[in-house]
DNA sequence: GGATAAGTTGTAATTAAATTACAACTTACT
DNA sequence: AGTAAGTTGTAATTTAATTACAACTTATCC
């Protein structure tokens, strides 16, 4: 709980002149943060060691610590809110909106997620003889951006968006093939299908997607992204940007696993675009 | 501007004291926020003195009042510097990073963006005949991903990320068809074509790329998000994320100025998906 | 209603922390 | 090589915060 909440929830404990001194920082908390014991104990007109008394009260280790737990509480005033879009919202309005739910579900995707599962995705992937991406939807573009930079690591790597081509993939797989599947919901009946498919194959699968889903269910190892989403909009847009980051942190473990020489790989990969490309002196 | 972000774009002009000041704040921002200026000077290995100069460098009054700003830069919504993923990094500290440097990204596109062109953009959508959605290589999954989204606004729009049927699309395109063009860099040769191509047949071309880039030239209108990209890497990752969020932008944009009862269809194209998952109840 | 114990508050002493002044050293330029 | 500008550290000083303790207030019990 933040420390102002703290000072207003808990004002009937406190004593005569312990209520001053919370008065006059509820009313000033900005020039709270700037004072010096002294100046604050003698606005309050209290003596010094009873601010002193009044920050340990609220559990900190003394007055230093306390304005920092206070300038902590202010600072939060604005985070990033998940706001809604609205009716009468124009450009700027959802523009900032839309910016800011997406900050705000990459912050808790951030808290929520798992650094033990990434660590053994990592591993499993790394070990991988072949890697599959499958998603359907909107989960497609995802699996179709996880190919593009697995693609780049010289690692036998495969993305299908079509069911009957992901059925066929899970069917052939064989241990030490990785699958991963990725769905926001994890309740998609086909997807569920392949996972099962390529665990009776020995495949090893990978979900990006609701941890006790029945997709969950399917895979050896759940990376789950509690995202909350704006389902007033019947689109997913945090948490799909929140599985992207998800891939960019797997291949970026990926490529630290692998050390320094493979790196060099990459800038070849880069390099070799270069002749599609214009050169940037070029305009 | 926030203190640890005043920390990282000021890095070069410290001295080497300095510098090995804002190294361990950066590594530990936490731990200094409760430290003494001694022990944060024998954890940098310098003098007391050379921390609290630091301090006023970075236009603080001095030590307590730089870890009042450093615990807001903590606590307030943008703690989120652009940092580096370095080769001995575990997974905790890649996965912040990774989460960090994106929503950095994010942060400095919303600042960037030209609302303007934006609404101007959504205009043009909201018209359109036909809306294509171009990209090649890492931008393929974000046109692939605009598709998703404008195809569920029951809007005639397509998704090439082969040339050949590209050039075919932009050929074939007349006056009242859009077609959105999409590249970080804004310098590959075939997109650059592709515009010019269906700019001569009197589509409206959006381009999402680099300001001033020669993709940028063909465009009708230029939506550029100038995202600081960890070259290091070799791999498009922030960046990519900041083009999804604009499309997420225009979409919304769309859904808006189509009004509420355009707005009950969407509700109709998700429903329609109910069939094709596992009910929440199920399980 | 007074005595005593528990709790509250302030003064003064102490301790800890931060800052300043200055000297030594390092670096870059002549 | 010499000098000036800039950087860093040591030691002294100042400032701020905390502690110890005494005075006072309030409540409780006989």
């Amino acid at each position: 709980m933040n420390v102002l909440e703290k000072i207003v929830n808990s004002v009937n404990s406190f004593s005569k002149s312990e209520r001053k001194v919370a008065d006059v920082i509820l009313a000033n908390p900005q020039t709270t943060i700037h004072s010096s014991i002294a100046a604050l104990a003698k606005m309050a007109d209290v003596s010094e060691p009873t601010v002193n008394r009044f920050c340990r009260r609220l559990d900190t280790k003394g007055f230093p610590d306390f304005k920092l737990h206070l300038a902590q509480s202010l600072a939060n005033g604005t985070p990033y809110v998940n706001r809604h879009v609205e009716e009468d919202d124009g450009p700027e309005a959802y523009t900032a909106k839309i910016f800011e739910s997406t900050m705000a579900a990459l912050d808790a995707a951030r808290q929520n997620v798992d650094i033990n599962t990434i660590n053994r995705a990592v591993d499993v992937l790394t070990q991988a003889k072949k890697i599959s991406f499958f998603g359907l939807g909107a989960s497609a573009s995802v699996a179709h951006d996880a190919q593009n930079k697995f693609f780049r690591f010289n690692v036998p790597v495969v993305c299908f968006d079509d069911i009957v081509m992901q059925r066929m993939s899970a069917i052939n797989s064989s241990e030490g093939d990785v699958v991963v599947c990725i769905s926001h919901t994890g309740r998609t009946k086909n997807l569920c299908d392949i996972a099962a498919i390529a665990r009776e194959n020995d495949a090893t699968v990978i979900g990006v997607t609701a941890y006790d889903s029945p997709l969950a269910k399917e895979c050896t190892l759940v990376l789950s992204l509690d995202v909350p989403e704006d389902t007033d909009m019947y689109m997913p847009m945090a948490s799909r940007v929140a599985q992207l980051v998800l891939i960019d942190i797997l291949a970026t473990g990926f490529t630290l696993r692998r050390g320094t020489k493979f790196r060099e790989n990459l800038k070849k990969v880069k390099d070799s675009l270069r002749g599609s490309r214009f050169e940037k002196k070029d305009f």
